[in-house]
DNA sequence: TCCCTGCCATGACATTTGTCAGATGCGAGG
DNA sequence: CCTCGCATCTGACAAATGTCATGGCAGGGA
């Protein structure tokens, strides 16, 4: 019998890639391919896949929020996370949204098939180093308006501008951000938003 | 007559997934893979691929360097580009080092092959948007250390920290970046940086 | 109920950042 | 030779940023 095959990535290349990849596989089939996450669930609906392949990092949707959307509605279709970023707060994230799996792209190309098979028949995948390092990273120690004021913060803009974009007042901002600021160790604010960012926490 | 292929890219599920797609196709042959900017020039120089097809984000070496260092070993190696991001100097600078294509990995699957067989034919391979986009945004205005403080600037550090790595003073550290937030159009260090990151003048 | 935590706000303060004017030295090009 | 752009520095100033103390308000336990 062979395993029905969803593909999420917004990279077309690399999606088509990875499905010819994963064609090589006697047992694999790839019946979709989508490059949102968006599209994700519309996907999951109309071909019913085993196992849902999905990238984190896509425009509209990420791949974690689509996870939890797919089980919500389909609790047999196993997801499978394939990232870029072995971010700590990915993994956690993930396995939370019900993933079954999760794989870094620079593992190698002659496991991912295996990983598909596992996840497929119900156990967990997961890059034991990453794990570790989810461990000891733990959850986010950033409040809701902490990690919104950060995100705010990612695209360089001012105090004023955030205040003006979160409806709150400057000073207001400016002490959330000194509270992530101290939570991350980082000593300004551009610093403290590679960290967050680096684990996964925005 | 198969056209004989080099593959970079750092992440191992993305090169052997392009393997797969490329092996697809009679007329390639995949006949050496790698991981780093470094070991390009050696699996050149063992291998003799005609075609060399080299992602610009790896560690090590970057693509657009190991590409003019196999040129200028090997005229007769064509270079195909292929990159997650499309930014504007990465194309110039990946022509200026003699790269013959360059591909983002947002285009179909079904392209890559041609693009390797035009590119082995002589001819150049350029994302029509992506060409236009280079003239707009035209070389980095920057100055050799407006680059390099920016780039300092990358990891979040204070004046006084890039003042020391760099054996500048702090007020010739705030002047170029001063100099590079006027030349960007930002309004602050954060800002400048994205924006020169965006436009791939780092 | 009381207490704690998170959220919002204010005002004051020191530090950092961004800007500007002015000055020197160096190399390339007319 | 002179000029221009680049790099370097200094000093001064205004604006933005980060910190702190303090207070109010809401919700969730103990």
């Amino acid at each position: 019998m062979t395993i029905r095959l969803l593909l999420a990535d917004d990279q077309a290349l690399v999606r088509g890639a990875l499905s010819a990849l994963l064609a090589l596989e006697p047992d694999l089939e790839v019946v979709a391919e989508v490059g949102a996450g968006d599209l994700v669930l519309d996907a999951v609906r109309e071909h019913r896949p085993d196992v849902a392949l999905l990238d984190v990092e896509m425009p509209g949707l990420d791949g974690i929020a689509a996870a939890a959307l797919v089980r919500a509605e389909f609790p047999d279709v196993r997801v499978l996370i394939v990232t870029t970023f072995g971010r700590p707060g990915y993994l956690r994230r993930a396995l939370q949204a019900g993933a079954s799996g999760f794989v870094v792209k620079d593992t190698p190309a002659a496991e991912l098939a295996d990983a598909v098979r596992r996840v497929h028949a119900g156990l967990r995948v997961v890059d034991p180093a990453l794990a570790t390092d989810s461990l000891i990273a733990g959850e986010s120690p950033l409040t809701g308006r902490e990690t919104e004021v950060l995100k705010a913060a990612q695209d360089g803009s001012s105090v004023a501008a955030m205040a003006a974009k979160l409806f709150l007042s400057e000073g207001t901002v400016r002490n959330h951000l000194s509270s992530a600021i101290g939570k991350t160790g980082a000593t300004n604010r551009a610093e403290a938003v590679l960290i967050a960012e680096g684990n996964g926490w925005l």
